[in-house]
DNA sequence: ATAGTATTATGTCAATATTACACATTTTCA
DNA sequence: TGAAAATGTGTAATATTGACATAATACTAT
């Protein structure tokens, strides 16, 4: 005969996914315009309830798959909130997960179902519930990794020149980084690969194609050197 | 009339807490050694159940506040724990804690009516379910934040001796550090106030008591000055 | 009183990292 | 051909780190 807890306060459980996405200009996030209650026409994260047998992060790649077709490799838990009231229907905590995905390889067709868009950091809507201090704790958090781990290149294609990466690092801390040192310290990792191709986007010199040492990589993110410590000393994350 | 969710799929939700002390030489964890099911007679991190009405963080400073009797500044999330059958009564997500207090100020006769006790990392028992999975990512957490942030202080009495905060960062890192560039380093972040008091319980030369300047540990805490940036190449947390 | 030890306060120095530039050259499109 | 972007190399000023030296001081144990 299964124990049962005599407590009997169960609770519903929500996943949030904050996705993060880089155009080669700026930070974007995928939100979604509701056509569904609660909060209709409102704009809000995705996200969905946990089922009683899915893990939690299988819930989060579940609810990231619906909206943008694809897995993403960097899934990472952000936090849960749970202040009573954070949810008008019901009491319901929020696990959130914070994902970081290349923009290039959504499928437009599941992202227009879900009538969601990528919207800029910049020109973020105001978002229901709690969902604009999970973006700001994203954000943050974002910064902390990409400081210490290379993990900046998941937003990139799989092909990219070195501007683009510093265009990305740029975006990330709001800040303007020197070419030359940047190119100098990147490069200093070990972590790129020349593909010997050209960028035939750019208007002008196509730069060189690199792609991550895969290897060298694993090393970065499960060992723990830091990557880019000088950005450690983290800028303040705009509201 | 109140819209209610149509997902009826409802979670246990636990509160659990980790507990890190600092006796002068080796960081501790409070853990109790159950005397109630399920699990009796094993060992465990404190934890308990959210209610209805509870903020997530209100909770866990309820089960700290029950366990040690005391309020601890320093509380964080650290994770939501949530495998399937990671509690084999019934499935239960756990919104993990973790908190620094500074051991003397803890309550004996609370912490034994629980059948609680210190024990340091080194001799950290085996603890059910996935709770030693909890540990070692709280340990690696509070590597992170030591290294970015003052927060190493919680785990001190008001009033410490430079040698005693230098134990402690070699406690979290596993480390040895210089002496002389240590205090020259902590000296150099204004941080401390000399209290002109002299620490009575060294055996030989009585060291100076310092305390923390508190408001330049709130720009530190809520700013993000690297504390000791040169940390942040984190070491493997031993398992 | 003294030997021994821990604490505290300075100082030196080489290796390394960071920052901020200068200058030169190449590739591409219009 | 000229503008724009990409690339490559150099280098001086400055800051940080890590390793080690010296010495005054305060206390205990004997």
């Amino acid at each position: 005969m299964p124990t049962i807890y005599q407590h009997t306060t169960r609770i519903l459980v929500a996943i949030d996914c904050i996705i993060f996405g880089f155009n080669s200009e700026v930070i974007k996030l995928l939100l979604i315009k509701r056509d569904f209650e609660p909060a209709f026409g409102e704009w809000s994260l995705m996200g969905g309830f946990l089922n009683e047998t899915e893990d939690l992060e299988v819930a989060a790649r579940r609810i990231l798959y619906n909206l943008t077709g694809l897995n993403t490799n960097y899934l990472e838990q952000l936090n849960t909130f749970g202040t009573v009231n954070r949810d008008p229907v019901e009491r319901t905590i929020s696990v959130v997960y914070y994902s970081l995905v290349n923009i290039e390889d959504q499928d437009l067709t599941t992202i227009q179902a879900h009538n969601a868009s990528w919207i800029s950091l910049a020109n973020k809507p105001d978002l229901i519930f709690d969902h604009n201090q999970m973006v700001v704790m994203a954000l943050q958090r974002l910064r902390y990794k990409a400081a210490l781990h290379p993990i900046g290149f998941e937003l990139l294609p799989d092909k990219f020149t070195i501007p683009q990466l510093q265009r990305l690092y740029e975006a990330i801390y709001a800040t303007k980084l020197d070419r030359r040192n940047f190119s100098r310290k990147v490069m200093a990792t070990d972590l790129l690969l020349r593909t010997g191709e050209k960028d035939n986007y750019s208007a002008t010199k196509k730069g060189q194609l690199y792609k991550l040492n895969t290897q060298k990589y694993q090393s970065y993110v499960e060992g723990n050197l830091a990557f880019m410590p000088e950005l450690a000393d983290l800028k303040p994350v705009p509201a």
